[in-house]
DNA sequence: AACCAGGACGTGA
DNA sequence: TCACGTCATGGT
C-alpha cells in the first residue's frame, strides 16, 4: 500500500528533484536537481540544505528562498560568517522566512554545532546516532532533523510532515493521534532502503498536500482518496 | 481580509 | 505525556 501509493504519486506528479538548492548549485540556474541523486556535492551545499530546512520550519518555501537569498546578499551564507554575526544583523537577514528573532537563535546553535560535529563527522556516525546528536540542537526536532539527514547527509530516513499526517490520516491508514516515530515507522517498515525514494516521496507528499490538504476541508477533491483504496483492495 | 505556511519550544496540568 | 499558546513575515 505504502510501497504501491508511492508509485501513484510518482506517476502522477513526476520526479521533483529535492532538496532544493539555489545559491551553492552553479550549472542549472533552476534549484530543483531532477534525475540527479548526487546531491549535495559539498558542505556548502549541505549548509543550505541544512538553513532551508531550519528556515522553512511552518512556513512557505517562497519567503525561505528570499531569506537565503538575503543571507547570501549579506556574505552570511558560511559556517564561520554566521558564528561571527550578532544575532540582531542574523535575524534581519532572515526577516522574510518570519520567526526571525527565533529562527536566528536556531542558526546560531546549529553552527556552533557544526564545530563540533562537522558534516563529515556527522557522516561517520550512525544514523541514529547522528539523529540524536541533531535532536540536540535547540531549534532541531524530529521533522528537521530528518531533513538534515536524508537530504544533506544522503541517510535514508524517511521525514514525517504535517501533510503526510493529514493526507494518511484521510486514507484511513493511521489514527489521528498517531506520532511521528509511528508515522515514520509505517513508511520504513514498508519501503526497501532506498534514498531517491525516501527523497522523493518526502517531496511528493508535500506537493501532494500542497494541493488537497493545505486548507480545510482536507482532501477534497483528493483523486488519490479513491484511487489507494481500489488498490488497496487487491 | 482572513487564513495559511515543508515546526519547535515552553508551559501547565 | 500532552494539549495549548507563542513565534512573524509574506502569499493567496
Amino acid at each position: 500500500m505504502i510501497d504501491t501509493l508511492y508509485d501513484l504519486l510518482l506517476k502522477y506528479y513526476g520526479p521533483r528533484g529535492w532538496w532544493p538548492i539555489s545559491l551553492s548549485n552553479p550549472l542549472p540556474r533552476h534549484p530543483y536537481h531532477v534525475g540527479d541523486y548526487t546531491f549535495p556535492k559539498n558542505d556548502a551545499q549541505r549548509l543550505e540544505i541544512a538553513l532551508g530546512a531550519i528556515l522553512t520550519q511552518n512556513t512557505a518555501w517562497k519567503n525561505v528562498t528570499q531569506a537565503l537569498a538575503d543571507l547570501s546578499q549579506g556574505g552570511l551564507f558560511s559556517v564561520s560568517a554566521l558564528l561571527d554575526t550578532d544575532l540582531t544583523p542574523l535575524g534581519q537577514a532572515i526577516r522574510k522566512a518570519g520567526y526571525f528573532n527565533q529562527k536566528a537563535n536556531y542558526i546560531k546553535a546549529f553552527v556552533e554545532f557544526l564545530q563540533q560535529h562537522p558534516f563529515g563527522k556527522l557522516a561517520e556516525m550512525s544514523v541514529s546516532e547522528a539523529r540524536a546528536k541533531l535532536l540536540t540542537v535547540k531549534g532541531i526536532g524530529f521533522e528537521t532533523a530528518d531533513c538534515i539527514l536524508l537530504y544533506a547527509l544522503g541517510q535514508t530516513v524517511f521525514v514525517v510532515d504535517a501533510y503526510s499526517k493529514r493526507f494518511l490520516r484521510h486514507l484511513g491508514w493511521i489514527s489521528p493521534q498517531a506520532t511521528y516515530a509511528q508515522v515514520q515507522s509505517l513508511f520504513q517498515q514498508a519501503l526497501p532502503l532506498d534514498l531517491p525514494c525516501y527523497q522523493e516521496y518526502h517531496a511528493l507528499l508535500v506537493e501532494h498536500g500542497k494541493g488537497y490538504y493545505s486548507k480545510k476541508p482536507y482532501g477534497l477533491g483528493d483523486p488519490f482518496l479513491k484511487l489507494a483504496q481500489l488498490k488497496s483492495k487487491c
